[in-house]
RNA sequence: AGGGGUGUCGCCAAGUGGUAAGGCCCCGGGUUUUGAUCCCGGUAUCGUAGGUUCGAAUCCUGCCACCCCUGCCA
């Protein structure tokens, strides 16, 4: 799984790893992990650390880790997320060892909620939903307890079965724990446990029920239902253990799932709030949730990021309990280490800029070179090579930086893979803009054979004008255009620049090859908008250390 | 009457009383017909103020900063 080139990384070992390793020295005899996303939206990069983290866990120890779908609220839920949901953690390359949903234990959650009443631990309230709020009391002050909070066990009995039965009306009652309203911790202040909702149906048990769980009540249970031993989740659910221990400690449970939590993966420019993302593609500030600048799962395999460059990140970033925002350097960095040494090198002009060979005589020759320079085994391929030639504009100048490497009036570079050209003339239209250029070539410079001893500035790539193959070239950029976009507007965040397509030249053999992704030499590494299309976009430039660019 | 969590290089992150790993970034240099890749080399006294100790990033005390919590969302 590891990358060729970055096979030094440590196995992993955290501090979670640490707590199972110790308890499958005594405690336990196997792991048990699970990833419960809510069917409500597609996956993000965000969620790839808690898939990588639960079904790495699982394959280390040689445990088992379960997809669970937490369906516990069927507002926004349905069957197409959890199709997606499920595609996406397999392209990642994870087979769960079971897919369960917390909507198929209801029947066994409703019983523990039986269980909370009859021993007195919960009960049925009336409040409605202001005057709840009110009495919950402020993060500084303690709450005040429900007047429904003494009610008898058979009433609370009787009321909770009129809930399920369907004969309470949506908002009017809620079963509540009996705890604490003086905590200083709200989420022991009564917590609601089940509330009413008639509309929508559930995506998978269609009016089977009319309550449903809370979060809270839910997934202690559906852990322990599912056998988990070590539920992982984020940070923000740190104070929602209490009620997580004190709902499996107050059941007749024998099995005990304990919680750890660990901080959530945050990326610059990447903003993963399910709210942002739902809005851009409504709006229609993306073409979906697929767009290849949406940093959703399938975005970024749109994009061409391959599943082990996301995997090598979440393995890279480590998992503690600090907040941590990555560079997007680093998640570059994984990403082109994944594409490096497997896709093949062409060339390909962006911004052409026309180039006249005025002493080459003949109609043209074909050039041949490998399609990777440390990979032979990539094969080679021939390309055309003739008098009319595009290179790149920003490859010429006329008031070049200093170091500059490329063509200059009177200069000479190379072409890659064929000849050394001197500038011989600038051709300028009215306007004062570079229209053409005149050079000459030195046949005895030809790639392979060359043994004049001239030295050129730099090397360039160039495509054929004959008989390069037009195609169009997005350049994808971030979607927002602050590394922290979270609490801005959508309208001051978004960048206007996050696609900007040129019309350029390729190599005709790029389009004569099934391959779905190239390096286009230079410029980084291009992916087909569809298998076979002359549609191109960058899924990531190259590393680029010339600074006066 | 608030509670919980976190503070080690620009970004991540090891380290758990014996004198600061590693990666990304950055800066030098080498190889190179991609200013790519690859290869060498360089860059921190641990939020802060005290204390304990022969010795502290690690133990104790105070302070400071940031994050989370007042949904019948998850």
């Amino acid at each position: 799984m590891l990358l060729p080139h970055l096979a030094t990384l440590q196995v992993p070992d955290d501090f979670i790893r640490k707590i199972i390793r110790k308890d499958l020295r005594g405690r336990l005899d196997e792991v048990v992990t699970r990833f419960p996303p809510e069917p409500n939206g597609y996956l993000h990069i965000g969620h790839s650390k808690a898939i990588c983290l639960n079904f790495g866990i699982a394959e280390e120890f040689g445990g088992r880790c379960v997809l669970r779908y937490d369906d516990t609220d069927p507002v926004g839920e349905s069957l197409e997320f959890v199709q997606a949901i499920k595609e996406d953690v397999n392209w990642l390359g994870f087979e769960p060892d079971a897919v369960s949903h917390a909507a198929d234990y209801f029947e066994a959650m409703y019983d523990f909620a039986l269980e909370l009443i009859e021993h007195d631990k919960a009960f049925v309230c009336s409040l409605d939903f202001e005057t709840m709020r009110e009495m919950r009391g402020t993060l500084t002050t303690p709450g005040r307890p429900s007047p429904d909070r003494e009610r008898s066990r058979e009433e609370n009995l009787e009321l909770f079965a009129a809930m399920r039965q369907g004969e309470v009306e949506e908002g009017a009652l809620v079963l509540r724990a009996k705890i604490d309203m003086a905590s200083p911790n709200l989420n022991m202040r009564d917590p609601v446990l089940y509330r009413i909702k008639r509309t929508p149906l559930h995506p998978r048990r269609g009016k089977d029920w009319c309550i449903y769980p809370t979060y809270d009540f839910a997934q202690g249970y559906a852990d322990a239902l599912d056998g988990v031993t070590h539920s992982l989740c984020t940070m923000e659910f740190d104070d929602h253990r209490p009620l997580y221990d004190w709902l499996l400690a107050n059941v007749s449970l024998a099995h005990r799932p304990c919680q750890i939590e660990f901080s959530r993966l945050n990326i610059e420019y990447f903003l993963l709030s399910k709210r942002f993302l739902q809005r851009l593609v409504r709006e229609g500030h993306v073409d979906g949730w697929d767009d290849p600048r949406m940093p959703t799962i399938c975005g970024l395999r749109a994009r061409g990021v391959p599943a082990d460059a996301i995997r090598e990140l979440c393995e890279r970033v480590g998992v503690t309990r600090q907040e941590q925002r990555i560079e997007l350097k680093m998640f570059n960095f994984c990403v082109r280490g994944a594409l490096e040494s497997r896709l093949r090198r062409a060339m390909a002009v962006i911004e052409p800029l026309k180039v006249v060979i005025v002493n080459y005589e003949g109609a043209g020759e074909v050039l041949h070179a490998d399609w990777h320079p440390q990979q032979p085994e990539l094969g080679a391929r021939e390309m055309p090579f003739g008098p009319e030639l595009y290179i790149e504009r920003d490859d010429f100048s006329e008031s070049p930086p200093p170091k500059y490497k490329r063509l200059v009036p009177g200069g000479l570079v190379r072409l890659r893979y064929a000849y050394i050209i001197r500038c011989d003339e600038v051709i300028k239209d009215d306007q004062g803009e570079v229209q053409e250029l005149r050079c000459s070539y030195f046949p005895e410079t030809k790639s392979g054979s060359d043994n004049s001893g001239m030295r050129s500035r730099g090397v360039v790539h160039w495509v054929s004008a004959d008989e390069g193959e037009s195609v169009e070239v997005a350049l994808l950029e971030e979607l927002i255009a602050e590394p922290d976009a979270s609490g801005q507007h959508l309208e001051s965040a978004m960048n206007p620049h996050s696609r900007e397509i040129c019309n350029g030249y390729a190599e005709p053999a790029v389009l004569a090859m099934p391959d779905t992704a190239f390096q286009f030499e230079r410029l980084g590494y291009f992916t087909r908008a569809k298998p076979g299309s002359r549609e191109f976009h960058r899924t990531v430039s190259l590393r680029d250390s010339f600074k006066t660019r």
